[in-house]
DNA sequence: GCGGACTGCTTACCT
DNA sequence: ACAGGTAAGCAGTCCGCG
């Protein structure tokens, strides 16, 4: 049996007994930041405003040292808002005049695009960002109709400076000057030639590119996670109350540092649990000094992960330290409202990012459903959470480590596998979004977008417009939602060709809506533009017009993104002359911006954009129905079959190749519109219901699209013989080959039918598994049955939070449904269970042109079996 | 008082 | 806090029924 001495460092410990006076051991950790006078190279990855200071700052990270460099700058840049009004005007107002925060005027010209035209602005200028917006009441924004007031102001300062985050900087004696990046003559070179169609952007184009191939530096980072001890066991401590000790905290290393720090107690076994072998496992008698050691061991790092830390581990420590007695200089961590920071440095909480819907479903392709460390690192790293069968509380000391160190391993893991990968997706995302890290991967898609937009209006010298404004002028839509509740018509959805068709092509439009948005010169200043002239440039199915004389800026950006993801990301990162470092790095970049495109659309329907409009993503809708329409009708009339269509797809049944080219260049030379072949099916089984299909690839894999044996709520044991059909209907090559295939299926359905009735299947087979939104009280209107299951749950003292998956069985009874871990074999309403095979299997046969009664010779499974 | 038709709610999915 | 469209199952309501 291994005992933990072995991990002990003996020294150490003996140490650790005797605390060292505590207003020295306090100053060790007061921060003296790195002041940048004289750097080679380092990048930018955060900024700041010091209140006391009254100057923006930079985080300037120097990967060579692995430190980080506080720059300051050096111009007496103040923040500032903007009034339409003259500055005799403005003079006028008192408020104004003698706000305590106010500085003074400046005269300005912008242009307003929402007008088409040049407008004289007076600058505000301010003492401090707050006066601006912030304070609860009395800021200059609350005083007057003002322009960019609600900007963030560490922002403002990167835009007006022209900064990028996670681009390379030095510094000469003080001064900070960006460290251009050229794209090498044979690079430049291809992507020139695989753009030339797109001219007239090149040089838009090839500056992202600039952006986007800069290498990445190492960055020298480490995972924190802590425990915290709790007198109830399924109640999680609060972080903000912090009322008990935290009794271990793990801290892991890129540069391989694996520490653990245990607080002894009473009472507690060492226990025999294994730890991985360079680990330096540290007790400690005073809970004070567990905190100092990690604040320690955290002051190494300039980059600390966690998961959840802004919610929980970070807050947890910051007010458990003041709680007990640290002066406030002395904690290396600063709460936000909503986020928690690490003074030091920069705190990334991964939580945050992989909660993100848009990078969990265009970067990780849904490989994680549920947002836990343990679903995320199983789905990513195959790396789940250590299994405790005991409260935290009661673990032995050997047990509670391994817990705790786990924890901080995946966080550092999922930080450090495929090269890096989400580091690289964050620097990437950082410098399209112009957002330092903090902020990117905290913030959504819309504000990524947003920070875009803005930084390319201060760039030219646009007003950015005020939301009210962009409504009030263009806040109308035309066209009725067939959902009801929805603003406007969305997607045309083809009625599918019921049956078999074998080889089908499937082709699509190649990123569609930021397509159309960038052919169709779509945006908030040209959709119904103020011009008489521009009236009868019409968007089909709509009333709405687009501008013909000025180019809108999301157009623009959105275009160029697109054309560089489709021409040449996409393309080398499937580039097998590349080496595998390569073609990864142009992954990487290609699903960032896959993850910016795909919203690019959406946003201008979501109220909570900043430059919200209707209109724009209305008209992005109707030209993509107008679109796929047009297609559709040509591929008819060109003699080819078009058996289903989605948004952006068609499905043709044995099309000639001679059909598609001509097709596809139909549709690039009328319609303006890149038309590719997807892919390529043996054969696709369609019912008679949308969104719902199997394809069968030449090669046999499948694609399963909106089956119910599918979803993932459905049970385990049901999903396992709608697999077993799939495998079966994988191998199918021809027409004649479905019958031997329905006799196999027949088989399947039998014996799934004969297990379920002998109650062959366990609990956990049973199971569905739904996720709970709300919290079981939120639901007032209806009480669906994963809700009745998670009340009894509750009443059973088991916390149910939102986001939480319900495991519950169908029962006979008044309720009908029971939590898995309450019920038991006998009661489990087989009946209800047959429904659910039944209807699995129908949408697969209904295809095939059959189904159950036909394939049984009874109406229904329980008459046939029981007959 | 009961069952069928209907609407609305909820979740999971597709593009 | 990116959008709308679709499938499925269940909850709840209304209506007819001497």
């Amino acid at each position: 049996m291994e005992t933990l001495e072995k991990y002990f460092s003996k020294g150490e410990s003996r140490e650790e007994q005797s605390l060292v006076k505590e207003s020295e051991a306090f100053q060790e950790l007061f921060y003296k930041p790195n002041l940048a006078t004289n750097l080679t190279k380092a990048y930018l990855v955060g900024a700041g405003y010091d209140g006391e200071k009254h100057l923006a700052f930079l985080k300037l990270y120097e990967p060579e040292e692995g430190k980080i460099y506080i720059w300051y700058d050096d111009s007496f840049h103040k923040p500032y808002c903007f009034s339409k009004q003259s500055i005799q005007e403005l003079q006028l107002n008192e408020a104004l005049i003698k706000h305590e925060g106010f500085e003074k005027f400046e005269e300005e010209e912008k242009y307003d695009a929402l007008e088409d035209k040049k407008v004289k602005v007076t600058k505000i200028i301010a003492k401090d960002p707050l006066s601006i917006g912030g304070k609860p009441s009395g800021s200059i924004r609350d005083i007057l109709k003002a322009w960019e007031a609600d900007i963030k102001y560490t922002e403002c300062y990167i835009y007006d400076k022209g900064l990028i985050p996670g681009m390379p900087y030095k510094v000469e004696n003080g001064k900070l000057i960006p460290i251009e990046y050229s794209l090498n003559p044979q690079i430049l070179n291809a992507i020139k030639n695989a753009l030339k169609d797109d001219v007239n952007n090149l040089d838009l184009l090839l500056n992202w590119a600039k952006l986007l191939e800069c290498p990445v530096p190492k960055f020298l980072r480490a995972a924190v996670d802590i425990e915290v001890y709790s007198p109830i066991a399924t109640r999680m401590p609060s972080a903000s109350e912090a009322e008990y000790p935290v009794i271990c905290a793990s801290i892991v290393g890129v540069d391989g540092e694996k520490k653990v720090f245990l607080l002894k107690r009473e009472n507690i076994q060492e226990g025999d649990a294994p730890l991985p072998n360079e680990t330096k496992v540290i007790y400690v008698n005073d809970e004070r000094k567990l905190l100092l050691e990690l604040f320690k061991a955290m002051l190494k790092y300039p980059f600390i992960l966690t998961f959840n830390g802004d919610d929980f581990d970070l807050k947890y420590l910051y007010n458990r330290a003041k709680k007990l007695g640290f002066p406030k200089e002395s904690i290396p961590i600063e709460l936000g409202r909503e986020s928690a920071s690490v003074i030091h440095g920069i705190h990334i909480d991964l939580y945050k990012f992989f909660f993100n819907r848009s990078i969990q479903i265009y970067a990780f392709n849904q490989k994680y459903r549920e947002n836990t460390l343990d679903d995320v690192g199983k789905a990513l790293i195959q790396f789940g959470k250590k299994e405790i069968q005991k409260p935290i509380s009661e673990l032995t000391y050997s047990e509670l480590a391994a817990y705790c160190l786990t924890d901080s391993i995946i966080t550092l893991n999922l930080t450090t596998f495929n090269d890096s990968l989400v580091m690289k997706i964050i620097m990437a995302l950082s410098r399209i979004a112009v957002m330092p890290m903090e902020d990117v991967s905290r913030q959504g898609v819309s504000n990524w977008i947003r920070s875009m937009l803005y930084n390319e209006h201060r760039k030219r010298g646009y007003l950015i417009p005020r939301s009210d404004d962009i409504l009030s002028l263009k806040g109308v839509t035309a066209t009725e939602a067939v959902i009801k509740g929805k603003k406007y018509k969305g997607a045309i959805v083809v009625e599918p060709l019921q049956g078999i068709h074998f080889n089908v092509a499937v082709l699509d439009f190649a990123s569609l809506y930021p397509s159309i948005i960038k052919v169709w010169n779509l945006g908030y200043e040209t959709i119904l533009c103020p011009h008489e002239e521009c009236k009868s440039n019409k968007v089909p199915g709509t009333p709405h017009w687009v501008c013909t004389k000025k180019r809108a800026l999301e157009s623009l950006l959105i275009g160029s993104l697109r054309d560089l993801r489709v021409k040449w990301y996409k393309v080398k990162a499937k580039d097998k002359t590349l080496n595998e470092e390569t073609r990864n790095l142009y992954a990487v970049i290609q699903s960032a911006l896959k993850v910016v495109l795909n919203a690019s659309y959406g946003v201008f329907g979501a109220e909570t954009f900043s430059l919200y409009c209707p209109p724009v993503a209305e008209a992005t809708a109707a030209i993509g129905r107008y679109i796929i329409t047009k297609t559709i009708e040509k591929a008819k009339e060109l003699g080819v079959n078009v058996v289903y269509g989605d948004t952006d797809s068609i499905f043709l049944g044995n099309p000639t190749e001679e059909q598609l080219k001509e097709l596809i260049n139909w549709s690039k030379s009328t319609l303006k519109m890149e038309l590719e072949v997807d892919k390529w099916y043996r054969y696709v089984a369609l019912s008679s219901r949308k969104k719902n299909y199997l394809g069968v690839y030449k090669d046999g894999t499948v694609d399963i699209k909106g089956l119910t044996g599918k979803k993932r709520h459905i049970p385990e044991f049901l999903k396992r013989a709608f697999y077993e059909m799939i495998q079966i209907l994988s191998q199918v090559e021809t027409k004649e080959e479905f019958n031997e295939a329905k006799e196999k299926i027949k088989k399947i359905v039998k014996d799934c039918y004969f297990n379920l009735k002998n109650r062959k299947y366990s609990l956990e087979d049973l199971a569905f598994k739904i996720v709970i939104s709300k919290p079981p009280k939120g639901y007032v209107k209806t009480t669906p049955q994963h809700v009745k299951a998670a009340q009894l749950l509750e009443s059973k003292g088991i916390e149910i939070k939102p986001g939480d998956l319900i495991s519950f069985v169908k029962v006979i009874g008044d309720l009908g449904v029971k939590p898995t871990s309450l019920a038991s074999i006998e009661e489990v309403d087989t009946r209800k269970y047959v429904e659910y095979i039944e209807s699995t299997f129908e949408q697969v046969l209904d295809a095939l042109g059959t189904n159950l009664s036909e394939l049984i010779g009874h109406t229904k499974l329980e008459a046939f079996f029981e007959g």
